[in-house]
Order: C-alpha cells, then structure tokens, then sequence
DNA sequence: CTTGCTGCAAAAGTTTTGCACACGT
DNA sequence: ACGTGTGCAAAACTTTTGCAGCAAG
C-alpha cells in the first residue's frame, strides 16, 4: 500500500516523507470509517505527533491517490474510509443515535457503471446511504413515552 | 405542503410563523438541489428578510417534517432538496467540476427497503450518490497538458 | 402569563491557509 | 541551493447557541 501512495506521490513530484508514511500507517490500522479528529488523536496518543495540517493535507493527498475515501453520511464533519482495492462500502445510518452499519452488495458496482456510461462519465466510486431509525431508538421512544 | 408542514408543527406544540411560512415558500420555488446560504441570499433579494438563525431552524423543522432532505454529495456544505411526495434523488457528481447530474431509477427504493428489513429499521430515506470525471472536465484536462 | 419565536452577535466546530523554518535530493 | 513539507496559529466558513425583547394562544 505504502508504494501506491509512493508512486501516487512521485506522480504529482511529492515527496514520501516520515510524516505521511506515519499518517498512512494509523490510517492503514483503523478499522471502518474515522474522522480526521479521530485520526490525530489517535497519533498523538500513541506517541507520532503530526499536525492537525499536515493530517488534512496529507488525507487529501489519500483521496487522490483513492487509497482512501470520503464518506458523507452527516452534515457534522467528514468521515474517511481505506478504500485501497476494495469495493465502496455501503451504509444503513439511524438518525436517531447515529449507529452506523456497515453493508455490502455487488450491484451497486453494476449500477453505477452503467449510470456512468450513460452519461460518459469515468467512475471514480460511488455509495449507497440509507437513512432510518434503529430498533434500539424505537425501543428508547418507547420508554420515554411511558414516562411521560 | 403548507398544510403538512403545519400538521408536523403542531404535532411537536410549535407554531406556524410568517417567518417558517416564507422560508417554505422560498424553499417550494427552488428547483434541484439548494444550500442555506442560498437560500438567505434569495431570500434577501427578494425583500424576503429572515435571518440566518431561523433559516438554519427551519430548515431542521423542514427535515423533520420530511419536507426537504439533506444531501451530502460534498464536505463544503449541506445541500438540501425539496423530497415530499417524491422518490428520493440521487446524483451523478464530477470530482473535477462539481457539476452535478440528477438521476432516478426506482429500483433503489426496493433496494432500501430490503437492507432496512434485514437490520430492523424504519426506512426514512436513503441516497445513492455516484463519483466521477465528467467528459467536460476530461476534455479540460487534455487541453492543460497540450499547454504543457 | 406562559411558552415559543426572532434577530443579532457571539460561539463552536471543522477545515484551510500564511508564514517561517527545516528537510530531502 | 531548490522546491517541497511541517508546525503553529490565525483565518475562513458553515452551523449552532444565548439572550433580550416580542408575539401568540
């Protein structure tokens, strides 16, 4: 993954240095999604101190090199995910606690291709985001109704 | 749709302002996608003075009242669109230049509809959102690397 | 008269930028 | 040396909140 972005770089006459290699690490160690907040303390708590800047400017050096990718899933700030040789995942998000459940279905792949094409577009990546409330907050409803 | 968002105020014990009266019909005059910024600045060409606060609050008001819904197709800022009655919108975007191409195909409802069942949620909405280069932005790049 | 609404300005939160200095090649 | 990178702090921007006065049932 390292020489992608490596490369990635290279193309744009950017440098690998020691920072973005430790940046791409902890992003490479995250598991699902996480927030650019998430990813600095994170580093600061586990001893690679790099700025809060140098975290912004090098994800967006992530994004161009699609290793990874912005998930917009509420209007609070940005979530990234590695995206590296994977298929975009998808999202079932409650607006009620705001979990957030992770799905995958091939046919998205399909779909957004052909909408793509449609239109002569090249795709990039693509996501499916379905709003709704969770079991656990209906049941929280429900308790708060009897209260009253 | 006066009559609905009405419904929805009284239901929470809130009242239908002339303040929230403008704001909605601002809103039912805008076609496609709008931000809250803009809709200000309409509303303030237009002699139709509200402020930004009670924009911002209605607009949550809205949401709730599943009058209008939230698009997030960028991290600058949130987008909104009128969704009542409607087959949720999903979007065609160009990385390069931000141009955006609405589209719909009403497989994506069943599709929403399967996944919220698996996981026992109530459908609220959902949104499938596709990334890519548009053939204008293609056409732009090659003339960069001509002047090159 | 109690509850809610508005505008203003200030605050909050995330992301970007300017700048001075440091680093890699 | 050169161009690029980094940290810091300040700025920019969108969105939220506190408050004082107003409006409405």
């Amino acid at each position: 993954m390292c020489s992608v972005f490596r490369r990635s770089l290279k193309r744009k006459g950017l440098k690998f240095t020691p920072e973005r290699a430790k940046i791409l690490d902890a992003v490479l160690s995250k598991q699902g999604m996480f927030e650019a907040e998430a990813l600095l303390f994170e580093m600061r708590r586990t001893g690679h101190h790099v700025s809060k800047a140098t975290i912004y400017r090098t994800l967006k050096h992530l994004l161009e090199a699609n290793i990874v990718s912005e998930v917009l899933i509420d209007s609070k700030q940005s979530h990234y995910e590695l995206s590296f040789g994977r298929e975009p995942a998808n999202y079932l998000v409650c607006v009620e606690t705001d979990k957030i459940v992770e799905f995958s279905d091939s046919q998205f792949s399909k779909l957004a291709e052909n909408i793509c094409h449609k239109h002569g577009f090249d795709l990039i990546n693509y996501r499916f985001v379905v709003y709704g409330v969770s079991p656990d907050a209906r049941s929280a409803d429900e308790a708060n109704n009897e209260d009253a």
